[in-house]
DNA sequence: CTTGACTCTGTACTATAGTACAGACCTTAT
DNA sequence: ATAAGGTCTGTACTATAGTACAGAGTCAAG
């Protein structure tokens, strides 16, 4: 016997809304699921992971398009390998750059913290200057 | 003489639109520039790079609200150094959860891209347990 | 000195990502 | 068996972050 889900408990446990549960199933960022003989969805327990994975990813600046396209990313027998390859490399790029970009951004705050507690106060907005120089653009 | 930019040359050099740099102006994220007699915004050179700052932060994340708060951090005489450091040790957790979030995703995405070329394909998702186990909470 | 491009303010519209009902139908604890 | 609470579909509303005019005034190249 596997333990089922009510629309609501997933929403608790998943920590987000049950409209949004409804709305990223008509999005395409959960899989239809199950349902029983009155309509009432039914969910097995990855769809918490899968929740939280969103909620993750949006909060790292992924658009829900582009969180659909990372959880369309998996090798079966549907798709080429050799496809699925370049999407997944170009997410790492993406993804790549987002890290370079948030050191840098550390960086700079970790100067600005530094300075509170040494020299004296300047003007200066260190911030300013972390992402300087290099650009995103993919 | 200092060179100065129109908004459209502004807008240009930093690729964005003319009305979202009026919009930010209006969000209190880019400061009210001096004008000329006509009532002309007239920007000097540090503008480009406090918007790119901005486009930046936003692909990394985010929000206007929270771009405002690192922008307004810096160590000045009208603000206690004290305040300025929490708030960009603050800023700092923030950052480093995202990057560890990031890198996960990343190790995910090559362990995924790597099964390409190997063994067969898998049905697995391996990008669902990048997030597992810990969470983003602030 | 005109004419086409630029800028001004103010208001309205758009896209994304939800969030909130309404009205009807299920479930379950007492 | 019944009332309180959960869920259904469908539609409408909200917040954030822009984007697009309209109508009036300004600039600058020929």
């Amino acid at each position: 016997m596997t333990t089922t889900f009510s629309i609501g408990q997933l929403a608790k446990r998943a920590l987000v809304n049950i409209e949004t549960i409804r709305y990223y199933e008509r999005r395409g960022l959960l899989p239809e699921p199950s349902r029983r003989e009155s309509g009432y969805r039914q969910y097995l327990p990855d769809a918490v992971a899968r929740l939280e994975f969103i909620r993750h990813a949006k909060e790292l600046g992924f658009t829900l398009t582009e969180i659909a396209e990372l959880l369309a990313l998996r090798v079966d027998p549907d798709t080429s390998c050799a496809d699925v390859k370049v999407r997944a490399d170009a997410k790492i790029m993406d993804v790549y750059n987002k890290i370079r970009s948030l050191l840098r951004i550390e960086k700079a705050l970790t100067k600005l913290a530094a300075q509170c507690h040494g020299q004296g106060p300047t003007g200066d907005c260190p911030i300013l200057d972390a992402l300087n120089g290099e650009s995103l653009e993919r």
